[in-house]
DNA sequence: CGGAGTGTTAGTCG
DNA sequence: CCGACTAACACTCC
């Protein structure tokens, strides 16, 4: 579910609410998501304070106030919420949970209580994410294993151009390479085609200079502006507040198949498969 | 009802 | 090494 955007908007949440608070319990419901032995990962947990999070591509990194560090993933159906009281609260403005907004919920396998009794859920339907602590040495190789971060000093033209001469696979399917560019998913790596007017199955390396300077924009452009509009929401992403990203109206053409295009008025959205994942373009001015 | 599809990625196989 | 494919799971949609 939740691409770079989302991640980050999550990440900026909870940094303003649970940073210096302490953990009093951890309930684990669903252990094969926790990727410790169980004792340990509650043992590591519970009495520890949380210094900080990080996020590199769509990990979430909590730094622990003893040198030991919880990563989440949250994969395609993860959520974090956090709640305090009876009220989550968000951007200043608490607001009551709907009657058919309980927590925990048959979704929330593992829950953190803090000792002020505030709350963190972890909800995922399908399953997919995953909790692990890990020390130093495992964090700077998991982190190490990533590509290029988007949004940072180390996301040059250079790099990016770099990437894409050294593979023929689709274009599309390169940008939400983990290991290539850390951060971009399905949705945006087809907005990021859109953008710069390149059809997503094109070979990555005959792309030409203008093309690979226009993607490298794209990337840049959509992934501050989704962060600015609090992600995307598509089916039922919500942030830590449990909030709906707003980026979604200015999807250009995920989920828009069989639609106009928005940009030249010409072509219409049309859906195909890359690498058995779906991807979006418009018919006319992508090339 | 059955089957395809869903925002991710680790693992496998050629 | 590279690249393509699949499984992990629960649910929705057609």
């Amino acid at each position: 579910m939740p691409e770079l955007p989302e991640v980050e908007t999550i990440r900026r949440d909870l940094v303003s609410r649970i940073v210096n608070k302490k953990i009093a319990s951890v309930e684990v419901k669903k252990p094969k998501l926790v990727k410790n032995k169980l004792k340990d990962f509650i043992n590591a947990l519970k009495g520890n304070k949380i210094r900080d999070i990080k996020r590199r591509a769509k990990l979430l990194v909590f730094v622990l106030s003893d040198n030991k560090y919880l990563l989440i993933h949250l994969k395609m159906t993860g959520q974090l919420i956090f709640c305090q009281g009876k009220a989550i609260t968000g951007g200043g403005h608490p607001f009551a949970v709907s009657k058919d907004w309980q927590l925990p919920n048959k979704y929330s396998h593992v829950i953190f209580t803090f000792s002020n009794n505030s709350q963190l859920f972890f909800n995922d339907l399908r399953q997919f994410g995953y909790l692990k602590i890990v020390e130093e040495k495992e964090l700077l190789k998991i982190l190490n294993d990533y590509g290029i971060e988007p949004l940072t000093a180390d996301f040059t033209l250079k790099n990016f151009k770099n990437i894409l001469s050294k593979s023929r696979t689709a274009i599309k399917t390169l940008l939400m390479d983990q290991k290539q560019i850390a951060g971009l998913g399905n949705i945006y790596a087809s907005e990021v085609c859109f953008s710069a007017k390149v059809k997503p199955d094109r070979p990555a390396n005959t792309l030409k200079e203008k093309e690979i300077k226009d993607l490298y924009r794209a990337c840049n452009l959509i992934l501050k502006k989704a962060i600015a509009k609090r992600g995307t929401t598509v089916n039922n992403y919500v942030d830590a507040s449990n909030r709906q990203g707003s980026f979604a109206k200015l999807l250009q053409v995920y989920g828009r198949a069989g639609r106009k295009c928005r940009r030249c008025k010409k072509g219409t959205i049309v859906k195909t498969r890359i690498n058995n994942r779906s991807a979006y373009y418009c018919n006319y001015c992508q090339y």
